[in-house]
RNA sequence: GGGCGCAUAGCUCAGUCGGCUAGAGCGCUGCCUUCACACGGCAGAGGUCACAGGUUCGAGUCCUGUUGCGCCCACCA
């Protein structure tokens, strides 16, 4: 092939030329027709579909493809899929700020309804449309997000196989879901329960252990007399939530707390209220926290759970799905004295009520001094905004060891089938595991998600019977219970009694996240596809969501396929700003992808983010991103001068001994890289790399020029640099591709047929079979001395073109044989006369400048 | 309370099996308008490797402890 190399050549429009080279020849596409052992499969994080893309995408997204591009060149047949996560309140709450609209299931689905031109500012205005039409709306959204996204990532140079994409709200993922959740209803490993479980009254759902976060927020401690049934005085208890006293089933103390020993098992009256209630003793009170005896209350937290289960207390609910107490007086209430006091608060949510609830106290003597301010943690789910309340519903649940200690077991050895990118991410996988508290709630009271695939017969009173749900027919799946009939009934028995009833819930946006690896690998749809991809190779997220993403796929495919879903999985760090705060839109800290693009070009942007080595966090660095903007410019620049020297006549090898050293040097480097590269450590390749590169250009090409430009076709000494310029330059390319796809595509173009990122990894065995007898000294040694004379000449503040009038160099035998062995490379690029060499224990250079010429 | 990570030049970070006279890039200073590259090149200054012990012929590296920063988990009347 005939070389073309360009007069100036330049980064700008690089990415648009090859974006559209790499679709139009396929480039990255998945064959699919290798056995399993040849096949690398990528598990890719799919990224939320609402709202935008981040540095940190690009970061993370950037270190997998560089592992996929370098799997592809050791010559897998790589699976790299894309995935959209278009499910879940994400989506719902974009949808409603973007139109200004709300769902409410109870309206009609109106087939001409377009949303407001001008969406209204506040939630209040916005407009109620029907579960359909919002989910049409939720559709048309996301699917124009993902556009934009996949312009996005195109640009960043991934090499993802876009004709294998999926999203998570899609038909077949839909179909996927349920049929994993039916199986594990089958199996045993899905239940429902009425239960007190964690909800959010702003969202109206409730949420899993996963989803929890602590917040500090300000409370106050409320000490409240309870008088003794037996008249003999009162016990003290301590609060942060009086308002919930109604709801009190219980006081509890430790039971070695001798305080409290001779009140277990006696009774006390509520103040206010005049509940009796009894004194119970349970391992987890705290002799040391407030009066060391507390109220149990159903429910203010979850260690009233605990209590309530454990003490087999009863349950005295009166706050509601939206948070506020219950108008109707609860039926526990036997006083009018009672009722009176708890319509003072009905109806209101748990901070009007406590208020209420305090002046109550205060009225009836109970309250014992001031309350004590004080700040502390408060569970709140991770995307809501009030505190959680805990209500009892009927919720879905997977198995996933908080409750059985042999599934824990089971699944901490799962993850140690796994290697963990960097290893010691494991630990935090183990940790989490083990802490769990409860099986997997997976059940969701939203609109735009996997609906549950159940229904539920109506006895004669239309009361439904959970314990033995109505299941579809697999080959009818996906279906919604809302629309569609399960077998055997007509819509007409649709909430009747004696007919049915449809789950009206639908799946955690997790529960399907979960079955990536069984989505993107076809399961149960594409028998071939699964067989060549199953259990995948990679599974790259961030750390931050090991307890979700992470776990739950693992409990999954653990059920489903009895392995892990994974070979390996690599743990990416956060992106902190300058300061070292971890970047976030409320902190106003955030870059947007697109202009980095533009700014600083692909492969520089791409550069930054290969230096983050796997799992650590890191600085967002434009600095970093300049650097990588110059190495690029530097491999078009030095490649464009290697190949113009031109092409080596037929049959030509490398015969110096510089030409042999320099190959022996790539060849530890394709080593290392390597190495590198299989351990998932691109940082470190690229470092290893980009190190050699920059001597490559400064040393190997300075000393080499003048030899090389020898226009004598029968020269061997030039045929032995051209030669080794080509075999060098072809192996740097090479090692680079992964990380700085364009620039390398560019210049490869230049010489080569083919694509540089389908080409062959280079191989350090053939490069020491073509150095035969090099030896890495002769390169070290005529770079060392090189730099002395170029320090002479800088110190004498004249030009690198200066003569050099004389030079002696001294050293120790070895190091004079490797150098003089390049002495005539040494001569000319340091534009000596000659050199004399002296034996000495220590390397030292004498240089002797010419006169400058009178000017 | 349990677990994990980090601490090396002004800054961002390498330093793999203990051999180091501790490196790179940025920044800073000086020089070179060199025929691949001024979106460049060459060179220079800059360090008590957080602290205290220990192991060793030898410790930035291994062990013990301390301090500081960060993260995960648990608790949260």
């Amino acid at each position: 092939m005939t070389w073309t190399v360009p007069e100036k050549p330049a980064l700008e429009g690089l990415e648009q030329r090859w974006i559209e080279r790499w679709e139009a020849e396929g480039t990255y596409r998945f064959s699919g027709d290798r056995p399993r052992a040849e096949v690398y499969s990528i598990d890719t994080p799919p990224p939320t579909a609402s709202g935008s893309l981040h540095v940190g995408h690009i970061f993370s997204y950037t270190h997998t493809d560089t592992i996929a591009r370098y799997q592809r060149m050791i010559g897998k047949d790589v699976f790299y899929p894309m995935g959209w996560d278009d499910n879940g309140l994400p989506t719902e709450r974009r949808v409603e700020n973007y139109y200004g609209v709300t769902c409410d299931p109870t309206v009609p689905y109106d087939p001409a309804f377009t949303p407001p031109a001008e969406p209204a500012k506040k939630r209040q205005d916005f407009v109620a449309i029907s579960r359909r039409n919002f989910i049409e709306l939720c559709h048309g959204l996301t699917a124009e997000d993902e556009r934009v996204f996949e312009q996005l990532f195109r640009l960043v140079g991934l090499s993802v196989d876009w004709t294998h994409q999926y999203t998570t709200v899609g038909e077949r993922t839909q179909r996927v879901s349920q049929r994993a959740f039916l199986r594990n209803l089958a199996r045993g490993e899905a239940y429902s329960q009425e239960a007190p479980s964690l909800w959010d009254t702003t969202f109206q759902t409730a949420v899993a252990q996963a989803e929890l976060e602590d917040r500090e927020r300000p409370a106050a401690y409320h000490d409240i007399a309870f008088p003794r049934s037996d008249g003999e005085g009162a016990v003290v208890i301590s609060t942060t939530r009086p308002e919930l006293l109604v709801s009190c089933v219980a006081l509890v103390a430790h039971p070695d707390d001798e305080r409290y020993q001779a009140l277990f098992d006696t009774t006390v009256r509520t103040p206010v209220f005049g509940v009796e209630v009894p004194i119970k003793a349970h391992g987890l009170a705290q002799p040391d926290k407030g009066t060391g005896i507390a109220m149990i209350c159903t429910f203010g937290d979850t260690t009233d759970v605990t209590w309530w289960r454990e003490l087999d207390l009863p349950t005295r609910a009166v706050i509601g799905k939206d948070g506020r107490f219950a108008f109707e007086p609860p039926a526990w209430l036997e006083t009018d004295t009672a009722r009176e006091a708890y319509a003072r608060f009905a109806g209101k949510a748990s901070g009007g009520a406590q208020q209420v609830m305090v002046e109550l106290l205060r009225e009836t003597g109970a309250l014992q001094g001031e309350p004590e301010k004080i700040t502390h943690p408060v569970k709140f789910y991770e995307r809501g905004e009030k505190p959680l309340e805990i209500v009892t519903t009927r919720q879905w649940y997977i198995r996933n060891g908080g409750r059985s200690a042999a599934l824990r077991d089971a699944l901490v050895a799962r993850g140690q089938e796994v290697v963990w990118h960097p290893e010691y991410m494991r630990h935090r996988y183990e940790n989490w595991v083990e802490g769990l508290n409860g099986d997997w709630l997976i059940s969701r009271q939203r609109f735009f998600g996997v609906p549950v695939p159940l229904w539920y017969r109506l006895d004669e009173n239309g009361v439904p019977d959970h314990d033995d749900p109505l299941v579809p027919d697999d080959a009818s799946l996906p279906i919604d219970p809302q629309s569609h009939v399960p077998p055997g009934y007509d819509e007409a028995q649709r909430d009747q009694p004696g007919g049915f009833t449809g789950d009206p819930d639908v799946f955690d946006t997790w529960a399907t996240s979960s079955l990536t690896p069984l989505l993107a690998c076809g399961w149960e749809e594409d028998e071939d596809l699964f067989a060549r991809t199953y259990p995948m190779d990679l599974r790259p997220q961030g750390h931050d969501i090991i307890r979700t993403w992470l776990f739950s796929t693992m409990v999954r495919s653990h059920f489903e396929t009895d392995s892990p879903p994974w070979r390996n999985a690599a743990l990416s760090g956060w992106i902190l700003d300058p300061d070292r705060k971890k970047m976030s839109k409320s902190k106003g800290n955030v870059v947007v992808p697109l202009d980095l693009l533009q700014q600083h070009g692909s492969d520089a942007v791409r550069y930054w983010a290969a230096n983050g080595r796997p799992g650590t966090d890191t600085a967002f660095d434009t600095g970093q991103m300049k650097i990588g903007r110059r190495l690029a410019i530097k491999i078009l620049n030095a490649s464009r001068f290697a190949l113009n020297l031109g092409p080596a006549p037929e049959g030509a090898t490398p015969a110096e001994a510089l030409d042999r050293s320099v190959l022996v040097a790539l060849a530890d480097l394709v080593d290392e890289a390597t190495r590198a590269f299989d351990g998932y450590d691109y940082a470190r390749a690229l470092q290893r790399t980009e190190e050699l590169f920059w001597g490559f250009c400064d040393d190997y090409l300075e000393l080499v020029k003048t030899r090389a430009y020898g226009e004598d076709p029968d020269d061997a000494a030039a045929a032995s640099a051209r030669a080794t310029l080509a075999l060098a330059l072809s192996t740097l390319l090479r090692l680079f591709a992964p990380i700085l796809p364009y620039a390398t595509e560019e210049v490869w173009s230049w010489w080569q047929e083919g694509s540089v990122h389908r080409a062959p990894w280079p191989r350090a065995d053939e490069l020491r079979a073509a150095a035969e007898t090099g030896d890495r000294a002769v390169l070290d040694a005529a770079a060392t001395i090189l730099g002395e004379i170029r320090k002479a000449k800088s110190d004498a503040k004249v030009s690198m073109r200066a003569d050099v009038e004389a030079v002696v160099v001294r050293g120790p035998a070895a190091f004079i044989a490797a150098a003089a062995q390049a002495e005539q490379d040494i001569v000319d690029a340091g534009r000596l006369r000659g050199i004399a060499w002296e034996e000495a224990d220590e390397v030292a250079v004498e240089v002797r400048l010419a006169d400058p010429p009178a000017s």
